[in-house]
DNA sequence: TGCACAATAT
DNA sequence: AATATTGTGC
């Protein structure tokens, strides 16, 4: 009993194709233009059109321990006076980062350094009890897991328990100091699932038009516990070395070192800027 | 205007 | 949850 063929199976289903304008394109260039951006590559955002840059939309900041790291001594030396967007973002001196994503990622920090305040007067807790989760783990699930990332550097003591008082003296670090520092580049992630090609390719991946860009950081979920993993990606720019001063793109993680926390040992990790306290 | 900041949206 | 965007007051 089963039915036979009809006789126009095929007219049905051809009227049912969609029209030609609903395909996607074949012929999609690889890179588009977020990726474009995210490596600074200058034909990226042009390929079969070139769009004007303000209608481009930059994609998302992830913000790695190093960038953090970055953040977080800006701010140490910049007092919580001074710490204001604009002038963090200055002394991070870090390519592509916008006084935007500086100023998203200080609400957030300052409600953990809240957080961490009424923490420490009952329990006495440090940044590394309380992102350690050893200890007792008053703090919820969530905020374990942020603290992940904040915790992953030192919180500068003085920042907990101080009201609006007169900052120890550090009134100002001119730009121009740190610029004998390597300019970092900010890393930056797609927002949408965009190819696997990416995720598959990352860390050997070579640029099909301009040279290598081996930036350590691309989007990784979760870092884990030992973190060095996410290092080792950078690790994998030093294994192909980028020749310096590739024309547009330069992108390199200055202190690998700066992941290693409490667990690491008693170790002095050497800050970015000069503090005097180390 | 531009900025900081908090609230809200994705 | 992590960033981005928006709204408000200065």
């Amino acid at each position: 009993m089963r039915e036979e063929e009809e006789p126009n199976w095929f007219a049905r289903w051809e009227e049912q194709l969609p029209s030609p304008e609903e395909l996607t394109p074949l012929s999609q260039t690889l890179i588009t233009p977020d990726l474009a951006i995210a490596f600074d590559i200058p034909g990226g955002g042009g390929g079969a059109g070139e769009e004007p840059a303000r209608t481009l939309k930059r994609p998302r900041l992830v913000w790695t321990p190093q960038l953090h790291k970055r953040f977080v001594d800006a701010v140490a030396h910049l007092g919580i006076k001074n710490a204001v967007p604009k002038t963090i973002m200055q002394l991070m001196s870090v390519d592509g980062l916008t006084r935007e994503n500086v100023a998203s990622h200080l609400q957030k920090y300052r409600l953990y350094l809240k957080r961490m305040q009424g923490l420490s007067s009952s329990a006495g807790g440090t940044a590394g009890s309380a992102a350690g989760g050893g200890a007792g783990g008053p703090i919820s699930a969530a905020d374990a897991a942020t603290d992940q990332l904040f915790a992953s550097g030192p919180v500068p003591h003085h920042f907990l328990g101080r009201g609006p008082g007169p900052e120890p003296f550090m009134p100002f670090v001119p730009v121009a100091a740190l610029q004998h520092h390597q300019q970092i580049t900010a890393a930056v992630q797609q927002q949408h699932q965009q190819q696997y090609y990416q995720q598959r390719h990352m860390g050997h991946f070579g640029s099909p038009t301009t040279g290598g860009y081996d930036h350590g950081f691309l989007a990784r979920t979760v870092p884990q516990p030992g973190m060095h993993r996410m290092v080792g990606s950078a690790a994998v720019g030093l294994v192909s070395p980028p020749p310096p001063p590739a024309p547009s793109a330069a992108s390199y993680v200055d202190d690998l070192e700066s992941g290693s926390r409490g667990g690491g040992g008693g170790r002095r990790v050497l800050t970015l800027f000069p503090t005097g306290e180390d």
